[in-house]
DNA sequence: CCTGGAAACGTAACCGATAACGATTGCAGT
DNA sequence: ACTGCAATCGTTATCGGTTACGTTTCCAGG
């Protein structure tokens, strides 16, 4: 049975030890010049009471409370990718990690949410913070790293090789000889939108293929915004072939349009996503997709955060991480395409 | 261009507005007393400086934080679903969620963990808090639901229908034919493994037939603990034709050793789960399991959470969630079974 | 003009812990 | 016995914000 009723404090522990609280502050953080025989006794009163330092109160005093914090705005399913792989790259190093999400209580308020959560956590709380996918550019007392920043950030940040990755899947259509090829946008603030968007119209201009805006959709990496998208690409007179969808999210939503609208995939069109959650290997048929271990992407920001603030980062500031592509049961060959 | 740069405090904002940090506090939180033209600097100090309230210090100087915790020991696939229910229930309701998660930084402090957690949270920072699968039967000053609690707690608490889950579990292996069924068991403190190991039993007792001691081996949940179970039951002279984990992760681990000693599933054996992590399904063959709803869970412990927090909550004060089987290609009848 | 009371605002104590600093004690060296 | 240093421990300011309480201001009513 483990009590941790009505909490003791500090001083709860000094009077029952008979010392002050600064001899219990020294001898729970190991500090020099208290007797054995003190310690002894105030060890034991903490013992008795169940004692445990307010996390709380020590970072108010402190600077340095051995917390890192990682913000989000909302909880997906890569967002739990990244907090497994920030837990590992934190496991056995001394530092805590605080996850702070918010209930989206103030709709219009959410545009700027993480100067907000960062405000409250770095304050005191803790010496550092990961933002993922930020509406701007953050700043902060604390070091900072962003997991997919605003596009033309030069703060710490971690992110994938979004441009390469793209350009792969669309040359992956391509080479299936897809020639109408549409595209569903990210938020266009974030780099990795942007660079997907890039990657899919290099492809294009490489393969000798003009890039037909009005094949573009305007989306903003929120599921729900795919599916008007989707929709008025597949009620042309004209349809894509196949749909790149920035995002696994969007992709899926075409998935459903698709399925709506009474076209077949991979027959009637071929869907590619990018993020490789993984949602996209469970749908029928699975999503081809471009992953970009969002384990690792938290990984690498955390290793980077901790070794901020142990101030011994030695590396480069901005780190871009491989993707590769994942090809399943989503695209094929185009039904009107000559074989070969 | 977002600026949080050396956060400003409240006397900052008072020094800008030409008044007193009580007048500060009073227009933040919008208390009686302050004139409209004092409300309009000290707005315009903070719109100015970017203040944000430290939640650090209010929660040290308040006691209600609108804010409510999750804490874990580690972070795994399940854990993730947990807090997608949590978001969820949550999400607009004002209270904000914190989930804390430690490095492990003390191997054998591990076990309480759940004590220094809560403690440290608890004592100001959360009005609340959720504890997913404790060691021990945890108390507090503020409201605590534990997810998956001890076995014989009377503390409020969510959990899943485990005896029926597992039940149904041994059930269908015996209607496909079983008799010689392996069980590996979770942690036996938790009321989650004892239930499912006694739907196990039960089943089998229902249908006639003898628990077998030596069918059952010790695990502790963690997916490690399962390999050399698996291992031992597999190399008997009469190995079983199916086993039955307490958990996916110790199922998953069952199948890599059955690829390893040679055994084809279902063909030589078949080996069912529990949970319904996402791996699940991805396995070939898919792992055939008990659905647990782990979202729900979650969705259903911050619901509770939220009311006992606000003295409104109603019901039951520990809920109980049906559990479903989900039946993919890691269960067959046996080799030697004879038809019908 | 004087008084009462409410409105408006500042002062200071306080939450729990830390650390700079000062005070006290013990002991060795002279 | 006296000095000096080190070891030990208590006092107090401090972190940022909240709130009980006291003080000032202002206006209405007598």
């Amino acid at each position: 049975m483990i009590e941790v009723n009505a909490p003791a404090t500090m001083s709860d522990v000094a009077r029952v030890a008979g010392v002050s609280t600064a001899t219990v502050s020294r001898v729970v953080n190991g500090h020099y010049g208290v007797s054995a025989r003190t310690i002894a006794q105030v060890r034991s009163a903490i013992e008795q009471l169940g004692y445990e330092s307010s996390l709380v109160a020590t970072s108010l005093r402190r600077s340095r409370t051995n917390v890192l914090g990682l913000v989000t705005h909302s909880f997906q399913s890569y967002t739990a990718e990244v907090l497994k792989g920030a837990m590992k790259a934190l496991s056995r190093s001394g530092f805590d990690l605080i996850i702070y999400a918010n209930s989206d209580l103030y709709g219009s308020y959410s545009e700027g949410w993480e100067k907000r959560h960062i405000a409250r956590l770095s304050g005191t709380l803790t010496d550092g913070c990961i933002v993922v996918t930020p509406w701007g550019e953050v700043q902060s007392r604390t070091p900072i790293v962003a997991i997919d920043p605003v596009r033309g950030s030069t703060a710490p940040s971690v992110t994938a090789d979004n441009l390469a990755g793209a350009t792969t899947a669309v040359e992956h259509l391509l080479g299936l000889g897809h020639r109408r090829i549409g595209f569903i946008a990210g938020r266009s603030s974030l780099a990795s939108a942007w660079s997907r968007e890039e990657g899919y119209r290099a492809a294009l201009t490489d393969a000798g293929i003009q890039v037909d805006p009005t094949l573009i959709g305007q989306g903003d990496f929120n599921p729900e915004s795919a599916t008007p998208l989707a929709r008025a690409l597949l009620q042309r007179a004209d349809p894509p072939t196949a749909i790149f969808a920035a995002s696994d999210g969007m992709a899926l939503k075409v998935l459903e349009v698709a399925a709506e609208l009474g076209f077949s995939v991979p027959g009637d069109l071929s869907v590619v996503g990018f993020d490789n959650i993984p949602e996209a290997a469970l749908t029928e048929p699975g999503l081809t997709t471009v992953d970009q271990s969002m384990y690792q992407l938290g990984y690498e920001a955390a290793r980077m955060l901790k070794s901020l603030v142990t101030d011994e980062w030695e590396g480069p500031r901005q780190v871009v991480l491989p993707t590769s592509l994942v090809v399943r049961g989503s695209s094929a060959p185009p039904r009107s395409a000559a074989r070969g």
